[in-house]
DNA sequence: AGGTTTATAAACCGAAGGGTTGTATAAAAG
DNA sequence: CTTTTATACAACCCTTCGGTTTATAAACCT
């Protein structure tokens, strides 16, 4: 799985624990401890979901004596953006399409109406 | 796993294949043999990636003769975006906090240099 | 030096993911 | 009414995932 960026990022983002460690993140840096503390699970587990998150590139680590301060760190959350964005944007411009189609076929209406009168 | 929206549909992006559907769909509605003539997986492989998409919302399927066109749906995608969106915006916000205090400190340094002149 | 705090690594487990093949079903076509 | 076409369902395989427990490393505190 996830050999791309894309599908790493979207992989992170799809767990809800993960996604309230970048939540927590986006707040500023906490250490491993202060990121466990509002869940139930372990420190390993946690350690574990940090690994992820980093691999994907949402967040790096660094050094504090024995701490390792994470960071989010966007980019990825950018890209991930930018995929969305550009298939809503395709669909919304079928949209316009089928209006503009409508409004044509509402004109022809309109012409054969008056043929009609 | 995926009993949220936002998991489910995160988790359904998360896969290349999916994503590739996707955008084939975002040019119109397609029949799953259509989905999948590119790909060189099976047919029931395509039809299970399907039911991921159809389980997130991302696609609605519906009924002519015996096919099942798929249509892609955008819902999903605008709530996903919106998260993103809001933790890019944290971080901005973060950013230009950063940029107005070091704004301050400059402004004090001045004060400290005009006092020394 | 010895013990505590902070974090990772390794081995394991059950569940889910992505793939396969084989079989069913439903509608169209012959 | 049999056959083809389009799709779904079920069983199975192997890998990954999210969690656990146990053990280890590294830096701090006496």
């Amino acid at each position: 799985m996830a050999e791309d960026q894309l599908s790493a990022t979207f992989t992170a983002l799809a767990d809800p624990t993960r996604r309230a460690i970048l939540v927590r993140l986006a707040q500023g840096e906490a250490t491993v401890n202060e990121l466990a503390e509002p869940f139930s699970i372990s420190l390993q587990a946690i350690s574990k979901h940090l690994k992820v998150l980093e691999r994907a590139g949402l967040i790096t680590r660094g050094r504090d004596a024995q701490w390792r301060p994470c960071r989010l760190e966007t980019a990825p959350l950018d890209s991930a953006s930018e995929w969305i964005e550009r298939y809503r944007e395709i669909r919304r411009d079928q949209f316009d399409r089928l209006d503009r189609e409508i409004q044509r076929i509402r004109e022809e209406h309109k012409e054969q109406d008056h043929e009609r009168d």
